[in-house]
DNA sequence: TATTGTTATACTCTATAACTATA
DNA sequence: TATAGTTATAGAGTATAACAATA
């Protein structure tokens, strides 16, 4: 089994302490991550990023799924699709990825990565000179031990229908 | 002393790791509150929440730091004068916080939250509708715990000025 | 002159609606 | 007809540059 557990309601006085944790917490969460995301893209934009977290996102995605059909990319990454015909567009117009019609399904693009996608991926991901890498050093080793165990849990909270 | 170490360089093998796992964990992270954030946001618009993140974050920072002026909440909030002075006329304009102008320097405008603004944030930090909240609900509550706790190094990581 | 805030303008990201090509 | 993707268009959020008011 999961280890979700669904209060349905609050009842008791422990369990409606509890939902207001809950509440109180999401609404913390929610501001910081917004917060955090600004200062970010802010950063990248100042220091000259190569490329912005949705691009990048997008990029490391098709490189994880392979030849990916633009529908299903969208969806993974939680995109409308036009927006995502626009992402890809991008990343080849600057030689990330490559883009192949399916023979089978002449309707159906796949999104390819490139060496030069795989490279700057490779790149970003040991950057450390870059905004955030910089900060996350100067935590101790356990506070990035607990942030790197918090990381799957706010990509749960993300995922779709549970 | 803070509990926050730097290495200045990586010689060591067992500091060159180290640094590789700093910078994966950073550009993990970066990914992960993009993607997040645009969940969020989405969603917010989709069941029509009250306010977006950032007027939000900014009417709770206006509630905790009494009358502020402008510059500073935008120096805290991590947007640019410009910026802020948007975000506090439509703020003003539903009437969540009122502008006075400070009489010792007739050239700063305070903003101060209303009771109408204080209602918001109140029933905001306890609606256990909210798309995050309910996803917040489904973890358990080690979870929720490590959540907790790794939510005020999120905050470090965007303060300014280590 | 220097500082605080505002106005004017533009750019990025993303969405919805309408369209094209293929099945 | 139904589906995959694209084009056209609009809106939110934020930035920079130029300006006004006050010190």
């Amino acid at each position: 089994m999961s280890p979700r557990t669904a209060p349905a309601a609050a009842s008791a006085p422990a369990e409606m302490a509890e939902t207001a944790e809950i509440a109180e917490l999401a609404s913390h969460l929610r501001l910081t991550i917004a917060r955090l995301n600004r200062r970010v893209r802010q950063q990248a934009a100042i220091t000259g990023e190569e490329l912005t977290a949705s691009s990048q996102a997008a990029l490391a995605t098709i490189e994880r799924l392979g030849p990916i059909a633009l529908g299903e990319l969208a969806a993974v990454e939680q995109v409308q699709p036009p927006s995502m015909t626009r992402i890809v567009a991008r990343l080849e117009e600057w030689g990330y990825v490559t883009r192949v019609v399916d023979p089978a399904d002449r309707r159906v693009a796949r999104a390819a990565i490139t060496d030069a996608g795989r490279e700057l991926l490779a790149r970003s991901r040991t950057r450390k000179e870059a905004f955030l890498a910089q900060r996350v050093a100067e935590l101790s080793a356990s506070e990035r031990d607990l942030l790197a165990r918090a990381l799957p849990l706010l990509e749960r909270l993300q995922d779709d229908a549970p």
